[in-house]
DNA sequence: GTCTATATTGTGATAGAC
DNA sequence: GTCTATCACAATATAGAC
């Protein structure tokens, strides 16, 4: 079937960008871990940028529809955000997306970038939603966002370079932390 | 002079790494850039990853170093981490270390990612004393100097993502806003 | 739509003269 | 220590049969 090979090919792919990124997987590995021939690949995709945009757009879209699950929910704000950056992450293993910046064919083509672009942009929205909702105003809610996907980006770079995933859990404690009412010497509470 | 073409082709291949990465950066682009030949790059590193051990310590030194003339300064410590959060930043060009980890060639040698681990330990430590210097607890100064460090690295992240410096600043700006003390509805200041 | 064979170019490294 | 010439191999892609 026409389609199968093909989401075996994407699939294929967005593994192996994972571990390498994109620049550094070759058409003959992508070929090797999918199990489809040279001459299918080459049908689906004409060139590499072609499969490099159908696999980067299927990952954007799996971790943007992931991530919108926990920030669009019921539950009040402030437990989507607690919820978000406290999930669950392989932070050795990166950032699927974010590690696409330091890819020079990812930077190299619009297309690409422009997923790249998309998800930072959805992503930054979906929380500055949840600040807002808070009672932040729009540019505070929009900078409190945009620190709390940096922290998380941060993250992965820190968990990855020093090979621990204790680092993303670190910077989310820092993170949460400042976010906290400071019981300590202002007033007890500010919500319920 | 033997050290000069060395020199010579440290600095090309620091500013090919800062563009492109590791990975990427092919000996040809080194040669064509430092204009020195063929058979003076393989004298003085016998193979690429030799000339990328060079590279990359001497960026780690280079970086490590101007952050700790801010950081290291006689300032009082909140001066001092503002001074390195509010740097001026090439932000959109991405850290020139931090983006190393999605590099597969730094990953895959023990050298290489030593080189990147030292750069963001000692960094951290930084950061964490002068948080110390404020009062915080050991544990706490720690987790909230990782914090600060991500907040960069995901700025740079972000900024490169969207293609505009002004995501490193706004994620610098909701950071300080969390550390500011709350003069709105707690008391009026807490340090000179 | 998939296969095998092959072409083209670039990469990483070596050889050997100077 | 530096140069030019060259090699072996892998990356990306195409050709043309089935």
């Amino acid at each position: 079937m026409t389609t199968e090979a093909r989401r075996t090919l994407i699939e294929a792919a967005q593994e192996l960008y994972a571990t390498n990124g994109v620049a550094a997987t070759t058409p003959r590995e992508v070929l090797a871990r999918s199990g489809v021939g040279q001459g299918s690949l080459y049908h689906h995709f004409p060139s590499k940028r072609d499969l490099a945009a159908a696999a980067v757009a299927q990952t954007v879209d799996d971790t943007l529809g992931s991530a919108a699950a926990t920030l669009d929910g019921a539950d009040a704000p402030q437990r989507r955000i607690a919820d978000y950056l406290e999930r669950p992450r392989a932070a050795t293993a990166g950032c699927r997306v974010g590690r696409l910046t330091a890819d020079p064919v990812v930077m190299g083509d619009e297309t690409l970038r422009g997923e790249v672009s998309r998800y930072f942009t959805e992503l930054i929205e979906l929380v500055a939603q949840a600040f807002a909702e808070q009672g932040l105003d729009a540019a505070a809610a929009r900078d409190r966002a945009t620190t709390a996907v940096a922290v998380i980006q941060g993250g992965y770079v820190l968990s990855r370079a020093l090979g621990d995933d204790a680092a993303m859990s670190s910077a989310v404690r820092g993170l949460l932390e400042l976010m906290e009412p400071r019981t300590d010497w202002a007033r007890g509470e500010e919500q319920a």
